[in-house]
DNA sequence: CTATCATAGTTACTCAGGGTAACAATTACT
DNA sequence: AGTAATTGTTACCCTGAGTAACTATGATAG
C-alpha cells in the first residue's frame, strides 16, 4: 500500500514536472529560432558526428516520418546536410559548419538554463537522478 | 568542467526519458480511449474533490484555451460535470459517478505500469527521484 | 454608486509534433 | 533470380498547445 502511494506519486510527479520544463526549454530555443526537436538532434549530431535518419529516430523514439520532417527543417535552414554513403537507401546527416556554430551558440543559452533549473540540488543528487532516469527508460524500452 | 558535463547529461537524459514514457503510457491510455492531458484532469479532481478551469490550467502548466478543450472532451464522454458556484464567472468542475468509476478502472492500469517501469529501483532512489523533480519544478516556475 | 480594472472562460485561428498506411528504391538473403 | 527486409518519402489525420480578441461577471477606487 506504501508502495502504491509512491509509484502515484512518482508517475504524477513526473507529468507534472515536463510541461514547465518544456515550456521553458522552448522559451530559451526559441531566442534562437528552435524547437527542441530539432535541437534534440543538432545534439546528437554534434556528438556522435553523423547518423541516418533510422538512427535518429531510434534515439528520438518517434516514427521515421517524423524524423524526415524535422531533418528537412534542418536541411531548409543550412544546419545539417547529406553526406554521401555505400547503402543509396539510407539518408546519412551530419552538421554543417553553420550547424555547429549554432549549437554551440545555443549550448550556452542551455547551459545557463540547466544550471537554473538545478540550482539547490547536489552533484550527487544530479548523478542519481540521472542514474535513475536511465533505468526506468531501460525498463520502458525493452 | 565535470559540473557543466553533469548538466548536459541530465538535461539530455531527461529529454530522451520522456518521448517513450509518454508513448508508453498513451498505448495504457488509449485501452481506456483516454488522453494523458485528460487522464492527469482525471487524476486531478479525484483528488480535489472540484476545481476551476483556472485551477485546472495552472495545475498543468498549459493556457485557458487549452483547458477549455480538454474538458469540453471529458464533459461529451459524460466524466466530469459542471457544479454551480457563487461566482458565475468561473466553471467549477467535479467528476460524474462515471467518472470516479472509469478513473478507478484507469487506476489499476496506470498502477501496473508505474510497477513495470520502475522495477529494480528502490524505494529510497523513488522518494530521493521525486524529491528531486520538486525541487526542479519550484525552480522552473518561480 | 458608478466607472474602471481584473478575472474566468470561450471562440477563431495558427502551429508543432506525431502517427498510420501506402509506396519506391535499394540491399540482403535463400 | 526472386523474395525479404530496410530506408526513406508522401499524403492524410489527430492531439495538444499558444495568441488575440471577445463576453460576462466580479472587485475596487473615487
Amino acid at each position: 500500500m506504501f508502495l502504491i502511494e509512491i509509484y502515484q506519486k512518482f508517475f504524477q510527479q513526473f507529468l507534472l514536472l515536463y510541461r514547465p520544463f518544456e515550456n521553458n526549454l522552448n522559451i530559451q530555443l526559441s531566442k534562437h529560432d528552435l524547437h527542441r526537436a530539432q535541437w534534440s538532434i543538432l545534439h546528437f549530431l554534434f556528438n556522435y558526428d553523423s547518423a541516418t535518419l533510422v538512427e535518429l529516430a531510434n534515439y528520438q523514439s518517434v516514427e521515421k516520418p517524423t524524423i524526415t520532417r524535422t531533418i528537412a527543417r534542418l536541411e531548409e535552414l543550412g544546419y545539417v546536410e547529406h553526406v554521401p554513403s555505400k547503402d543509396k537507401r539510407e539518408k546519412r546527416m551530419r552538421l554543417t559548419e553553420l550547424g555547429k556554430k549554432i549549437y554551440s551558440e545555443v549550448r550556452v543559452t542551455i547551459d545557463q538554463y540547466e544550471q537554473d533549473i538545478l540550482k539547490g540540488i547536489t552533484e550527487e543528487e544530479q548523478l542519481a537522478a540521472i542514474r535513475i532516469m536511465g533505468e526506468i527508460r531501460n525498463n520502458i524500452i525493452k
